[in-house]
DNA sequence: CTTGACTCAGACATCGTTGTCTGATTTATT
DNA sequence: AATAAATCAGACAACGATGTCTGAGTCAAG
């Protein structure tokens, strides 16, 4: 399957001026912010935070449901580059995990808001499925610890994935609601976070 | 404080006819499950399902606010009540977190929708004072076991509490999407709670 | 500089939801 | 059986949100 004639991008082969690729960028980064604090965030708020009017949104997503999809991509997007960046294949599976955690749960904790909305308005399978380029990036990392008798065998990997997945919502959330400082609740997270998947005989 | 001359029930004086007791009860019932699987359910969704026409609920709860601060609070008692018939205060502090979040963690998932809820339209510090009596059944005993050195005292008690509540939650919506059937889910629950806030050195 | 893409300002219809009200009817209580 | 309480059926206004449209103005690209 060469390249088609048309000298497409991969994913938006649309040509766009300059000025409307500005505009897309912000809409997005204020549907992030607007939708991570409220998910009910409506369209003329997220307009106002864009700076831009409610009928230029709708210019570039016809319905509100598409402009929530493209949000959900934007920010997983950004989650998963980050952590690939921290190589999760590289080192013990333990100093990894901690690598790759602490990389990316400030950045989580950001789009922590995003999930209440996801499993509003799609089924769990949906939902599932888009968020498994994530755990593509953790799972290998755990079943490299499960061989090495690191992390524990007896339960399945996707219940550790939920685990700590879970575990760093928790860090976030409750730093966030300023109950410990956000050093301490990384920390208290890591070590957690080790300790549940962790192997009892070390 | 005796005895006020009024001869009035400690919570809602309100002498009602039988009648209008059911009415309140099956509200309170439909709500609970309604905003449970979809926390935007409307009052016309809620009183399709109780049975009952959409002014009958305005009668008893003038305002979507206040039946949604009576649901809560409703959830919550039963909640409480599971947990204090566990009896978090008798036996080994591990058998006895056991044996209560065992007793729990079904009704708690049953409520699990109803967090999201709160968490848009209250304050942080307002969800977690109503949420309180819940965690006042678990923070004696995870003190217990700290001072017994069988859980880690180098985090705080709210940490702990906090990661509990995150792991019953996940195992509740692990089992509930189908990945794990639920007798599963209960025990990876309840071994990975432990292992979570267990101290190292058994 | 000219053209076409893009944005703005504001209006509009439509829909669903909340909260109120009325009058007729049923039901619990005594 | 009589009385008061509660529900029903259905209407209503008010509101906010979505999605569409128009016409005028602005900006990027050739």
């Amino acid at each position: 399957m060469p390249k088609q004639p048309t000298p497409a991008e991969a994913p938006a082969p649309k040509r766009r001026r300059a000025d409307a690729e500005r505009s897309v960028a912000a809409i997005l980064d204020a549907a992030l912010e607007a939708l991570a604090s409220d998910p009910d965030s409506s369209m003329s708020a997220i307009a106002r935070r864009a700076g831009v009017v409610r009928a230029t949104i709708y210019v570039h997503f016809p319905t509100r449901t598409d402009l929530l999809d493209a949000v959900m991509e934007y920010a997983i997007a950004q989650v998963v580059e980050a952590m690939s960046g921290a190589e999760p294949h590289r080192g013990r599976p333990v100093e990894a995990l901690e690598r790759v955690l602490r990389a990316t749960w400030r950045q989580l904790a950001q789009f922590h808001g995003l999930l209440a909305l996801n499993t509003a308005r799609l089924s769990a399978e949906e939902l599932r499925r888009r968020h498994r380029p994530m755990l593509d990036q953790l799972e290998p990392l755990i079943e490299r610890g499960q061989k090495q008798s690191v992390f524990r065998s007896d339960l399945p990997v996707a219940w550790h994935l939920a685990v700590i997945r879970a575990i760093v919502h928790t860090a976030s959330h409750e730093s966030q609601g300023g109950r410990i400082p956000e050093s301490e609740a990384e920390a208290a997270m890591l070590s957690t976070a080790i300790s549940a998947i962790s192997a009892r005989a070390l």
